[in-house]
DNA sequence: GTTGCGATGTATCGGTCCGATACATCGCGT
DNA sequence: ACGCGATGTATCGGACCGATACATCGCAAC
């Protein structure tokens, strides 16, 4: 999972760990906490070992400046390789169990502008699926088994089976719209600009802002 | 986390491995899929090496069936000991950061029949707030870095938004009945068996069902 | 002017938990 | 007689977390 959402995030622009943990968080702060630095730096060296990403040296920009001795380590700058960008497309595409789960689906459906739309329709009905058969545990307990439980555990049992419920409807509009091939905003949600005939178009800034070293 | 819900759930009943994991299941169904025996197993002699669980006999009932040669390992049965009680009951009242999470605070809302006022309130409020900053983080994304980010992932952080808003409101009416010592169960939502004096009875069904050998 | 402090930045270690796998028994249908 | 799904215990490698350590930089307060 972290080894997709950090390839995902360097191909829209080069970081270095602090800042990809940064973005991480502003992507998937509505589906999990920050990502611990003691996953993301081994990560990243396993990444790095594996060719799939490799350091960038930063601002190249005026060669005067000495290295001297103190030799300035400082913050290392990755970048996405060709074989990086391939081994995503593999990761985005196939789609295991754990692609349904809280953590993968949220991940997955963060890199949905850059996945095609029939991957988009099959990871969107799994996840309807998988979410369909947690509301399905949850009635057959309020159902069956309610009296062998206390209060506050049904009261427990009955958010969760609301939050179910709604998903699924979240998730149905989704696959409406995907179906019908329009942009993901759904109707009623403000911001809705209109008419976009092709979804998947690496979203906007590529470039990068500049920072004084 | 583990180690508290199987400290909970021995309380109201000995039972082997495999139960436990479906009785787990079934009590935080709503928080986390079920447990894995990876975990399970460790944690069982971890609690058993503390001195918090031990291995009850199973069907004493007649001692003429020779054990013989053939040991018959078949299913252990744990049951907590006074220290184990103990235990459960101080990991119940501290409330670390882990305590507000989403498993960690399903896992201590599962077992507030056990838990006395003051720490659910504690409890609850400090999940509050933890929701609270979360709702917050979104609400930043969305009014300031919208234009970052690509139509997919802006649906995502207001499908979480709105489930933190949600969550918040759901602490809150748990909160003004705590505060006003009524049980759990909020108005609207079906079996209102009416009053109850005393919250905190060891939940019913203390004797078990029998299962033939 | 220096002192201290919060943000930036990289890194490791122990521990918790998961997913896959293995294996043995039991009840039951065919 | 056979198989097969539920029951049941167990281990192993790997993913990820939380605490911790440490170094630099900008800047505000004294």
């Amino acid at each position: 999972m972290l080894e997709l959402a950090i390839l995902g995030l360097l191909q829209e622009s080069p970081m270095h760990g602090y800042e990809l943990r940064k973005e991480l968080a502003a992507k998937l702060g509505a589906i999990r906490a920050a990502i611990s630095y003691g996953s993301l730096y081994p990560t990243l060296r396993r990444l790095q070992a594996a060719g799939w990403i490799t350091e960038a040296d930063e601002a190249p920009a005026t060669a005067e400046e000495v290295p001297a001795l103190t030799s300035r380590r400082g913050r290392v700058v990755y970048k996405i390789t060709a074989e990086g960008k391939e081994r995503f497309a593999q990761l985005i595409a196939q789609a295991g169990p754990e692609t349904y789960d809280d953590t993968g689906f949220g991940v997955h459906f963060a890199f949905f502008a850059r996945t095609d739309q029939a991957t988009r329709l099959r990871i969107l009905e799994g996840r309807r699926r998988k979410i369909e058969e947690r509301r399905e545990g949850l009635r057959d307990v309020l159902a069956r088994a309610a009296e062998r439980l206390d209060a506050y555990t049904l009261e427990l049992q009955r958010h969760g089976l609301d939050a179910c419920e709604r998903e699924v409807r979240w998730l149905e509009e989704l696959i409406a719209n995907e179906r019908s091939g329009r942009a993901p905003t759904a109707p009623g949600s403000g911001t809705a600009d209109g008419r976009r005939e092709d979804t998947n178009p690496p979203p906007p800034g590529e470039s990068r802002k500049e920072e004084r070293p």
